[in-house]
DNA sequence: AATGAATGAGGTTTCATTCAT
DNA sequence: TATGAATGAAACCTCATTCAT
């Protein structure tokens, strides 16, 4: 049963597939997987990816893609931003969107295809990350810091309590103390109170 | 050409030379590898481990008994506990464990391995730190905070300088960096300055 | 962008764009290859060609065909051929024709194709050379000799030399042994001298 | 169902089987009817030929030995060579060599292999006939040569034969025009009389 | 207990040919 | 007649695990 499509809807239908059946069951899927989800043959599939890993990477920028979009608004900044809500609104982001990736994240973020196929330096989270710690800094409402390594250490916060609570962590309890400990580290105010304790 | 051995020696030096070639090649290694370095034949591996994860859960074992017999000394808390010190020296040992271990900690902490076989949770780094972050505020040293969670952005912010350590970046800023977020998140104090800035 | 054309001018375009590649690239020419180079489509070249020996076929059928213009001329027999030059000119010119063919001889010579489409017998390059030893031997030039076998070896003397060429031998040395078999084996004469050797 | 073999003789095995195979089917023979012939299993054969062309390679070893073998009595010169023997000797040995080995000779000596894989220079044919040409010449029983292309054009001349024989010509026939040819080429005396036309 | 030959499911990729438009 | 997206049958190779000796 040969279906024709445009090449652009046919990639598509392809990419949506493997996006799917990655949240579902992460690194077990195979391209025999995808084509049967996509209804297309074998072939076709490498008719649009030449290999397994330049599907992973057309849906990793499609994800950082769609990621990039959501925060823009969060990273205009401007005489008028809160900078008390930009790493809270930018970890909530980040949580929502690794939580509904389910195995996705994992595929893309910690497996053999990381490795292989390592991000652009520049395009990495924590890259983002140190910008926004320098831009704080250069409005003066954050402390000093250091910002790449700062970078680094907000990406792994914000990415471990996504995966915890992808794990079955306590949603709002971990999303507190995340965010406890972003202020603590950019502000040099007295500290918060935890929700869940006060 | 048969070796025969006490059965717990022989054991002990396919752990090893699996350690050994973990720690070069990472999740490369395959039971082919490990015994030929551990000059034995193929069929006596599984005489000692039911599967390639078995083996793997036991070099887990063994790292992490040896990190909790260079931990004690830090953990032994008293009257004399210098409250200050705690999470830095921590995070030294855990980093220069995890930099020593090179990709053996890729092949046990970021791999299918660590998937199919997550540890047990009372046993987990994250678990560990809760539990000092408790000892800690009952002893009036610490802020209040909420200790699982707390307990796994530590985790995670050691966990990640030793990886950032491990692919390239510089050792010092990144470890000035954690121990400020950690000064900054378990005591109430005014800011510390970060060593490279000032 | 679609080019409507005579179609014996789209047929003889794809059989130029195969003949250009196959010379460069012998047998790792693919369809996909040739019709890239011909600026048609896929589906095209099977308008044209029902399957790739057919193509293959096609070609052979031309080269075969300009060789037999080219040899005309040596070929014309009657009372003014000098017979001692009739051998080395046609293996001169031979060894032009399959050194210039480069990777195409290879595709059409010695590969699968080969096997499949024998060339009909009559129009073998043996069969042809046989022709001349008869007519040879019946002007009285060339000793009796058993015409079908004798053609079999000159053709494959030839051939091979060429071939010896194309791979790097020496050809100047390589022409003369040639010639110097050719000469010792069709006439009845005292031996000459090989060339190179003199 | 397992046989469990010493490695030689499930070696040969395999080497046997697919021998057998190629001798009949020639290029169409494929790892799975080799491993089916030799009833093994599929991973069994890259336990002992790390790749088709590995096979292919140990295979034309073997025919190589076989052949040298069979040709050292013809080989061993010395005062009572009766020269007028030697190559006729050696054409028909070849001959029934070739003939017997069907299509596996079109698999070692005109594939894909044969692209991949060349022979060693010195083990070739051609140079072996080289040394033998030179040996006469040296002996005084041949004429003045020059061995290396000569080399080639004997050996084309037997492989011809050979071939053209497996494909139906007449062995007699083919076999006499062939002696004459050698005859004439590296003997300086007056032409012998064809068998067949005589 | 030790050995190592044997297994075979599983995975990726290629490419001549087909056929809906 | 032309197009080019779609097809799917091969084909090769890997490697954790089994089991006869």
């Amino acid at each position: 049963m040969r279906r024709r499509l445009k090449p652009d809807a046919r990639r598509l239908e392809i990419l949506v597939a493997a996006e799917k059946l990655l949240k579902r069951h992460g690194t077990a899927v195979r391209v025999d997987d995808v084509v049967a989800e996509a209804r297309a043959a074998k072939g076709t599939f490498y008719t649009y990816f030449a290999t397994w890993d330049d599907l992973l990477e057309a849906i990793r920028a499609r994800k950082i893609a769609e990621l990039e979009a959501a925060a823009a608004p969060i990273l205009a900044f401007g005489p008028a931003t809160d900078w008390r809500k930009v790493l809270p609104a930018l970890a909530a982001l980040l949580i929502d969107f690794i939580t509904a990736s389910g195995g996705l994240h994992e595929a893309l973020f910690h497996s053999a295809f990381t490795r292989n196929r390592p991000e652009p330096p520049h395009k990495r989270l924590a890259a983002r990350l140190a910008q926004i710690v320098k831009a704080g800094m250069a409005a003066g409402a954050y402390a000093k810091l250091d910002p790449e390594p700062t970078g680094v250490l907000i990406s792994a916060v914000i990415h471990e309590t996504a995966d915890a609570i992808l794990a079955g962590a306590d949603r709002a309890r971990s999303q507190a103390a995340l965010d406890h400990l972003l202020h603590r580290l950019v502000f040099a105010d007295s500290p918060t109170e935890q929700g869940r304790l006060s």
